[in-house]
DNA sequence: ACTATACTGAACTGAATGGTTCAGTATAGT
DNA sequence: ACTATACTGAACCATTCAGTTCAGTATAGT
């Protein structure tokens, strides 16, 4: 049986495979926001957008804090760090494998001559 | 309103945020497998791994072919190209936002001298 | 021809998701 | 004090998801 490691990839992932929350992401590399204007912006009720940032700030992707009425959501402060290594070393096994694929095929067309 | 490009995002991350599928990934990186193989592996029903592999296929990560009555599963051809690329932009974002952070935090500084 | 292997598909299950409404609490502004 | 705003939480709903079982079909080996 193959082991894997523990890890929020399953956080992070899940929460990145939501259009709406994508768009949240960018949204808030733009500025910071409310709950209300994502809501807004999304077209959507408070209390759904509410679940969105949730997800993201279980994720670790957002950060907020609420001072007075109004909470504020921010980019989280660790930054897709992990999710990027994560996919760069996949990149690099993909690579690996197409290049021993061409490997093998330059080795058949040398014996084809 | 915010709109959002269609693009297969939502199937790659949503692939991506299941540890068994990251696991399938992996092992497919190191060598083609069966599904009865991959199945073996990850303690799992023939049924249900198939489902897998069918999640990762729409998502383009992985493609099959099947010979006799062994399907055999590879990485797709696609490797994470517009998942790096996306992955690789907000990391960006988050790099701006805390560089203005940056800026405004020595701002304050110079201030207080 | 017979048997074992490898997959496939339909149907079912329990839990998680993405959304809603509605009723509440807390703060801001007048 | 009163009203509007901003959020919060519980409860609900339909859909999807991750997995199962079970009954099939097709191919390989003897």
């Amino acid at each position: 049986m193959v082991q894997y490691s523990i890890s929020n990839l399953d956080a992070s992932f899940g929460a990145l495979a939501d259009p709406t929350r994508r768009g949240v992401l960018e949204q808030l590399g733009q500025a910071d926001a409310s709950i209300t204007t994502l809501a807004e912006m999304f077209q959507m009720t408070l209390t759904g957008m509410k679940k969105h940032v949730g997800v993201l700030e279980q994720a670790g992707l957002v950060c907020t804090e609420k001072v007075g009425r109004v909470r504020t959501c921010k980019l989280g402060l660790r930054g897709l760090e992990e999710e990027a290594v994560w996919i760069e070393r996949h990149h690099q096994l993909w690579a690996t494998r197409f290049n021993e694929l061409d490997a093998i095929l330059e080795e058949l067309k040398q014996k084809e001559k």
